[in-house]
Formats: structure tokens, sequence, C-alpha cells
DNA sequence: GTACATTTTGACCAATCAGTCAAGTTTTTG
DNA sequence: CAAAAACTTGACTGATTGGTCAAAATGTAC
């Protein structure tokens, strides 16, 4: 269940890369991958705003303007990395089966989507926060490529429905209460900390939660008689 | 289905008051709910760190200086809207009464953190953005009260399964995925517009909403044969 | 090794913004 | 109405921070 599964050569979907990646000598990538991975860091905990550059290149190892040598606005490190985060995020999704069973589809893609809110909380929370602030820069992309996509699924949705495999629910407000309940995983880690306690670092909690997410989901919560 | 209800002379759970209520002027009470109400909007829509005193002041039709005779730091100001938010927030969860119907409790609670997501969704953001970096001015709040009320619901919410009237599900996983559910409507909203369109702003879609939420979590999705 | 390109950095600049202050205006009180 | 209290504000300050620049250091190609 290894999601990390590079894109196809899909092309970027914001914006276009300032350099085609072949033109990169070995010093760029290696610098581009440290800056990237620190500014997810610092990103997703501080929100943009509330980031700095220095913070950045202090995280990633080297100084501000160095840093800026490779991304030269703050914005363009932001959105590089929200870029990243949006794919890696959507392509579960996009795998989502339209001939195989559905509720094991769908357990599917609840476990792989709950998986990376605990593996990488911050991709989660930089994509939450985004949207939480208007999604400045992403409202383009939410309009057209994910309205797309989530009307195709919600089609594949409507379809079990009808053929009875589902129950009979809204697929559009399915899909939304998916990504709200496993997204919640990672984006309220801290009140969910708070809340349970030391408990959520113990071994197979991960796994207690997949399954009360799954009962949940599946089942409901009104007593079957 | 009023929730505004003034909490019955509770103390503050975040911080002192620096002033009690009743010393203060007419004049106070005006601009400080002025200031508030102002806060909470630009607070929500921008994060602390993104929102500056100059705005809040602008928009609360008053000048920096004076703003800040009110509150004299940011911080205060942030601490007030948050402690205020968080206060409505959790009246209808307190209210959720043991010797009830459980469907019926559940119903009537999730009913009503979806209004409160639709009509006043600022709120549901605001606080969002808090847990979401950390909550580094309520990890106590949470950490005491709200993780002593938690028990305390889970407790029922146990009993009840234990009755038979509720479903078999992890307690705690239940309260977590409601909140997930019904707050994923206000501090998504950007998303859920892009995906749904202009029909999201039609009358009877909040309605449309909650039916299918309240399905979703009552009966679950897999088909009851 | 040498010439060229790439990478790195200290020192700096300009904009933004939280917070101060002293001098004014308005409201309340007796 | 007069004095005191409460309220308001323009002009300022210091700290932070995004971004520049020219010079130095390092890496690469022949």
């Amino acid at each position: 269940m290894d999601v990390r599964a590079k894109p196809k050569s899909r092309k970027s979907r914001l914006s276009e890369d300032q350099q085609p990646a072949e033109k990169r000598t070995r010093i760029q990538a290696i610098n581009r991958g440290l800056i990237i991975d620190a500014a997810l860091d610092i990103f997703s905990t501080y929100g943009f705003r509330g980031s700095t550059i220095d913070q950045i290149a202090e995280k990633a190892g080297m100084s501000k303007p160095n840093l800026l040598y490779y991304f030269p606005r703050k914005d363009d490190i932001y959105v590089t990395v929200l870029e990243k985060t949006l794919e890696e995020w959507l392509d579960p999704f996009e795998a989502i089966d339209p001939d195989g069973d559905p509720i094991e589809e769908l357990r599917r893609y609840i476990t792989l989507k709950l998986e990376m809110s605990a593996r990488k909380p911050e991709a989660s929370r930089l994509f939450a926060n985004e949207i939480l602030h208007g999604a400045p820069r992403i409202g383009h992309f939410l309009q057209t490529h994910l309205k797309k996509l989530v009307r195709e699924k919600a089609a594949v949705l409507s379809r079990w429905t009808s053929e009875g495999r589902l129950a009979p629910v809204d697929p559009y407000h399915l899909i939304f209460s998916i990504w709200a309940m496993t997204q919640h995983y990672a984006d309220f880690d801290v009140q969910i900390r708070a809340v349970l306690g030391h408990q959520v670092d113990q071994p197979g909690h991960h796994e207690q939660t997949a399954q009360a997410v799954l009962t949940i989901l599946l089942n409901g919560i009104r007593p079957r008689s």
C-alpha cells in the first residue's frame, strides 16, 4: 500500500515550472529538495504569513540569500510545496476503481487517507491552511480540475447506489465526509492528543482509529437490530 | 433552536478578564463589541500573523491607537475572541442529555453544529486555525477542560452502546467524527463551493447537507439488505 | 591547470507593522 | 457650568522581514 508512487509524468497543475527538471544540476536537485522539505515543515506549522524565509533557510541548512537563489520569492517556495502536496493528495482519490467492489474500494481509499494523515500530517495541514484562508492560490485549480474529478467520482458512486451496492446517499456529501473525517486526524492532531493523551503514541493506535472510522462510515451509528 | 443563549455567568476559561464587566461604561461596551466582531472576521480570514491591527481597527471603524486603548496588545484581542468562540462552540456539546434518546440527542447535536457552521463559519475557522497551528494559546484548556468534558460524554455514549441503543463504536472516535464532519462544512467552505458551484447558495441546500450527513452517520454507507 | 559557470554569503535596503505618546476632544459628574 | 474622567488620534519608533547586490568561493569542462 505504498502511495508514494510518482505521478506518471503528469504536468504540473498550478503553475509552469520555472526551469525544466533536466536542466538542473546535481547541486540544484539536492538543494531544492532540502528547501522543499524544510518549507513543508515550516509552512504547515506557521502558515504562509507566519513563516519566515530565514526559518526555512535555517532548517534547510543554508543562508537566506542562498535559498533565494533557488526560489526568488517566498511565494515560489510556497506554491511549489503546495503543488507537490496536492498531487500526492489526489492520487489515491483518482485511483478509486469504478469497476471494483464499492465497499472495498471505499475501505481502501479511507484506509489510505488515514495512513497519509498519520504518516505526513504536515501535508494535510498545509492544504487545510490554504483552504481555510480562502484558497487564494489554488482557487482556480479547485474550480476546474478538482471539480471535474469529483464529478467523475460522484457519478461512479451514484451508479453504485443505483445498482444497490451502496446505501442511497448524496455522493458529493459522501466524498466530503470521507475527506472531513480522514483529514481531521491530521489537522486536529493537537486536539486529539489533548483529549486522548499519550494513547495516540501507542502501537496499534492507528489501526484502532481506522477501525472506528470505517465502522462509523460503513455501518453508521444506529444499532442494527 | 437558538444556540446563542448566553452562558449562565460562567467564568472565563482561558484568562481572567482584565476588567469586570460591571465597571465598563456604555462607550466601552459598544466599542469592545465592535472590535470583537471585526477581529473575528479578520483573524478568521487571515490568521493571527496574517492580520494587522490596522485592518481590525478599520473594520471596527476606529483608529489603531483607539483600538489599542481597549485591547493593549494584539494578543489580547485574539484571546478574547477565541475565548468567546470556544464557549459558544462547546455549549451544545455540553447540552447532550444523558437521559435522552441516543439517536435523537446525536441528531440534535449534529444538526445544531451544522447550523452553526452555516451561520457563523468564521468562528469555526478561527478555532480550526488555532488548532492547526498547534493550539499555542489553548493547549492547556484542551488538556484539562475539554479532555474532562469529552471523557464525560464518551462515558454516556459507552453506556448507550452497552444498553444496545447505539452501535458498538469507539465513543471518542465517534465524537471526533461528528466534529470533523460538521466543522468541515465551515472550514472547507471554499473547497465545497468550488466543487458544488452556486448550488450552495440555493435555498434548501443546508437542509440537504444536514440530511446527507445525518444519513451517513446514522445509517452508514453499506446497503441494508 | 585555467577559464568559465555555478553557487554562496555578508551587508544592506525598504516596507510593514505592533505598540507608544503627548496633546487634543468628548462625555460624565457634581 | 466647571472640573474631572474617559475617550480619540496624528505622528512617531523600533523590530522584523522580504528581497537585493556585489564580491567571494566552489565546482566543472577542456
